[in-house]
RNA sequence: GCGGGCGUGGUGAAAUUGGUAAACACAAGGGACUUAAAAUCCCUCGGCUUCGGCCUUGCCGGUUCAAGUCCGGCCGCCCGCACCA
């Protein structure tokens, strides 16, 4: 660690430092006292509505929520001294498996583990100045705000939004709990990392698939998103247009449902192919005398090895040829074989296939093992020896071999099959979604109860709403692994609202997901009795400006947008879309340490010997320097925040966390980073200090003092980057702008320097706040700068009367010469033409062009 | 495999969207102040140079009066999705 700064030291002008520690919490209690940002509905003001994702109750605040809420700061403060009517509120994504972990490793209640972390980051997110509501605090593990949720979930229920059905399920051995499609990464559950099972269970879900259209269509009118997380959530959505195709079988009165996107390869067709969950499949393994022993061994095989998801991955295409035979539709007398293969997914389209393998790697494959044909049928131009050997070929080509298609290119032979199919009444044309439907029960206790009651009788009946919430019971043990709920018998054994027999609540409880889709929408009226106060809900939404990690970009971010419209359905918003600015910030990095014998040291433990050569402190172990990697606590590079704030102020660190990287990019933690922003708000301190006496009072004539463009143009400026979330510009600015008010002599040009500091005071004021509080006081006012309003720039003095303008001959740089702005092309050519590095790169050779972009640049052509 | 992004000094980066490449900072080196250190202040800081200049934004080519920026082709990193028919 570095020398930690000493306060108040001797009180000479070059050595005296910012008492930052006095100072920061003294400001924080003048906003509180002014009760500065509480938010109130105002149709005459137009509102801004700023929001970071919030936090995870883990334990402590990390770096990464330094670096979003200063971001989030940055922006609501420089909105309200804008003139908006900000809000800007923060609360606590709280429900979740860490608290239920941590129960059971110390013997803590969930309950009491979260408010106590809540408490914690309470604190120390106060520590950092922010601008924040709190009056609008929320925590969705209270039941004041879980019971909305419930209530909206049987209004969801009601509009024909949820429904329960048994199905397969990603199941997390780990967590022991079910995980949506969203929720698996690379097989593996998303918190636990342990490899997915498949479990058939019986679930509740959101149709967020009804809304599949809408929400991709929606995302072209996102047009303050990234583009990333808009292509993200499309591919995620994932729309596809094809034919749906009913086949005839032989000695079969039903027919073979097959859903393709290349109808226009269905002449190189030589199988077809179902899942071993479809139906068919369960038919046939049945059917006859004594089954199908071997099929329904092959089928079982599918589900044993289809136990993993990453097992499926590596599984090698195989099938099981039933002897069933389907009817080509448009070759009289020929029929394709139907087989059951593992690679086929029931939820997909139909289940079924039909496979070209000239134009699939998978079916080309599959075709290469079994001895099926393999006939090209689209042809790229001007290859007259096509043909397919090891590599399906999906490119472009007229088609070959299809009879009446023969010619076509390939969306021609699409929309001919089409047509014909559908005149047939053998099919139909059909948009299809990658996008599943949101299973949102979990086997958790610490979660959302699902407000129902499972009677023998009545089937799932919603609680009555008078007896909501549906609160979750205190007195629970993790003594056991699975769900509390599950053995909690008074709670769980309640009689049906509905017929009044003894009935079971219940058990499992909402994905944490569902907490995080409407809190922003709670922060407009945080204490009402209903989900939303729709006139508070009508005045702020949507958000203005969301600031988060690119880590939610398809969860969160999409779960959110569809809850925004289900709340539409049911009268709790008036909105589509929640969000209507995104921004993704980057992460925090630091470089890592490893010892030789591959274990992870803490930077703390680290000492530098001679040049580049590290070794632990304790061990001596030598340690080398890994690269920089995003800060976790498993690569045991993390920084405290608090251990910063303590030690330089929230300013400073606020200060770094704004310079060097652009916001969307990584941050590089660095020791001389985090020093140097503490060196310069000691040197902006110290400038104010030695002047403050002698300037002349506020008011006074700034003067005409050249240094005043300097001033202005840094107001032009920085409002410039604000504006663009260009962070990292806005701070070099500001260093640029007090490095001319250091050239400035107090004695001939106070005024302009009074300007200049009053300046810079209201500019960091939404980046360094108290550092700016106490300039602004030590400047002679008595008002804060959070109440202030943002500096204007002076236009005229942006003009400067001359320019330096470039001269090229033939496009090289050649100098510069200094005319008046907006100089006419005579001007500028004389000018430039009496360059003596011009007439020597001339050479007397004749002039035939000379470009003239006034301001800029002019150009000899010779 | 499919989709997307990125590549500029020792380092983080900037470049008014085609118009003086390297702003601002960090690190480094030199100096001042100091018994000394810290703090602070000043100077140097892309490369080569015969001191006239020449070269320089991953590599090759193109468009243009002019290219870090636009186009084509390579190379290298990073991210997302992935048996989706």
């Amino acid at each position: 660690m570095p020398t930690t700064p000493t306060e108040n030291d001797a009180p000479s002008h070059h050595t005296a430092r910012y008492a930052f520690k006095d100072a920061e919490a003294r400001w924080q209690a003048a906003w509180d006292d002014g009760n500065c940002f509480a938010a109130v509905e105002n149709p005459d003001l137009p509102k801004y509505y700023v929001l970071e994702m919030f936090p995870y109750p883990s334990g402590r605040i990390h770096m990464g929520h330094v670096r979003n809420y200063t971001m989030g700061d940055v922006v609501a403060r420089y909105k309200r001294a804008r003139g908006f009517n900000v809000l800007h509120p923060m609360g606590w994504d709280a429900f979740g498996m860490p608290a239920e972990n941590a129960a059971m490793e110390k013997k803590v209640h969930p309950a009491e583990w979260t408010y106590a972390n809540i408490d914690t980051m309470r604190r120390q997110l106060k520590l950092m100045g922010l601008s924040i509501d709190w009056s609008r605090e929320i925590a969705t593990c209270h039941p004041d705000y879980y019971r909305h949720e419930q209530k909206m979930f049987l209004d969801f229920v009601a509009a024909g939004l949820i429904y329960q059905r048994e199905g397969w399920v990603n199941w997390d051995p780990v967590d022991q709990t079910v995980l949506a499609n969203e929720q698996v990464i690379d097989g593996c559950g998303w918190r636990s990392g342990a490899p997915v099972e498949k479990r058939r269970l019986s679930q509740w879900f959101f149709r967020i698939t009804d809304y599949a259209q809408d929400l991709l269509d929606a995302l072209d009118s996102l047009d303050r998103w990234p583009e990333k997380v808009r292509l993200m959530q499309a591919n995620w959505i994932g729309r596809s247009e094809g034919l749906r195709i009913s086949f005839e079988m032989e000695n079969r009165e039903d027919r073979l449902e097959v859903y393709t996107t290349r109808p226009d390869t269905i002449f190189g067709a030589s199988f077809c192919a179902i899942s071993p969950e479809h139906p068919l499949a369960g038919e046939l393994a049945a059917e006859g005398e004594g089954g199908n022993p071997a099929l329904a061994a092959f089928i079982e095989e599918c589900g044993r090895l289809g136990t993993s998801e990453a097992a499926i991955e590596k599984a090698e295409k195989v099938g099981f040829d039933t002897g069933l035979r389907v009817k080509h539709p448009f070759i009289d007398g020929r029929t394709l074989p139907v087989y059951v293969a593992n690679f086929i997914l029931m939820e997909y389209g139909t289940g079924a296939i039909f496979g070209c393998p000239a134009h699939d790697q998978r079916d080309l494959d599959f075709a290469r093992k079994y001895g099926l044909d393999v006939l090209p049928v689209v042809v790229p131009e001007d290859d007259a020896a096509f043909t397919v050997e090891n590599e399906a070929y999906s490119g472009p080509g007229k088609l070959a071999n299809s009879a009446f298609l023969d010619g076509m290119d390939i969306d021609a032979a699409k929309a001919e099959i089409a047509g014909r199919i559908e005149a047939a009444g053998a099919g139909k044309r059909e948009v299809n979604f990658r996008l599943r439907d949101w299973g949102i029960s979990r086997q958790r206790y610490w979660g959302c109860p699902i407000p129902i009651i499972h009677c023998a009788d009545c089937g799932g009946v919603p609680v009555p709403e008078a007896d909501l919430p549906v609160v979750l019971p205190d007195d629970v043990s993790f003594d056991r692994p699975g769900n509390p709920l599950d053995r909690h018998e008074t709670w769980k054994n309640v009689d049906c609202p509905s017929c009044g027999k003894p009935a079971t609540r219940e058990t499992d409880t909402f994905d944490t997901f569902v907490d995080s889709s409407w809190y922003f929408a709670r922060f407009a009226s945080p204490h009402a009795d209903t989900p939303t106060d729709r006139a508070a809900a009508d005045y702020w939404l949507p958000v203005d400006q969301y600031i988060g990690g690119i880590e939610h970009a398809i969860l969160h971010l999409l779960y959110s947008r569809f809850f925004m419209r289900a709340m539409k359905k049911t009268g709790h918003a008036g909105m589509d879309e929640p969000f209507a600015g995104l921004f993704t910030q980057g992460m925090i990095c630091h470089e890592t340490y490893k010892t030789e014998s591959g274990a992870w040291v803490e930077p703390a433990d680290v000492l530098q010997g001679h040049g580049d050569n590290f070794v632990h402190a304790e061990t001596r172990e030598t340690v080398t320097v890994g690269r920089s990697e995003k800060m976790s606590k498993s690569k045991k590079n993390v920084i405290d925040p608090e251990d910063i704030i303590s030690t330089y102020g929230a300013d400073t660190a606020r200060w770094f966390m704004l310079s060097d990287s652009p916001p969307e990019r990584d941050l590089d933690w660095t020791e001389s980073g985090i020093t140097g922003a503490w060196r310069f708000s000691n040197r902006l301190w110290r400038l104010a200090a030695a002047n403050a006496a002698t300037l002349p009072p506020p008011g006074s004539d700034p003067g005409t003092s050249d240094a005043r463009r300097a001033v202005h143009a840094a107001i032009a400026g920085v409002t410039e980057d604000l504006e663009a979330f260009h962070f990292n510009r806005s701070v070099a600015r500001v260093h640029e702008l007090v490095n001319a008010l250091s050239d400035i002599d107090p004695a001939t040009d106070g005024g302009a320097l009074r300007e200049g500091l009053e300046t810079v005071t209201l500019l960091i004021g939404p980046m360094m706040p108290h550092l700016a509080e106490e300039l602004w006081r030590m400047l002679g006012h008595d008002t804060l700068v959070a109440d202030s309003p943002w500096p204007v720039a002076d236009e005229s003095l942006l003009v400067q009367d001359t320019v330096k303008l470039a001269v090229q001959v033939r496009g090289k740089m050649r100098g510069t010469v200094e005319i008046p702005h907006d100089a006419d092309q005579a001007t500028a050519e004389k000018a430039a033409l009496a360059l003596a590095t011009v007439t020597a790169a001339l050479d007397g050779a004749e002039i035939k062009k000379i470009i003239y972009v006034p301001n800029r640049i002019i150009n000899v052509i010779h």
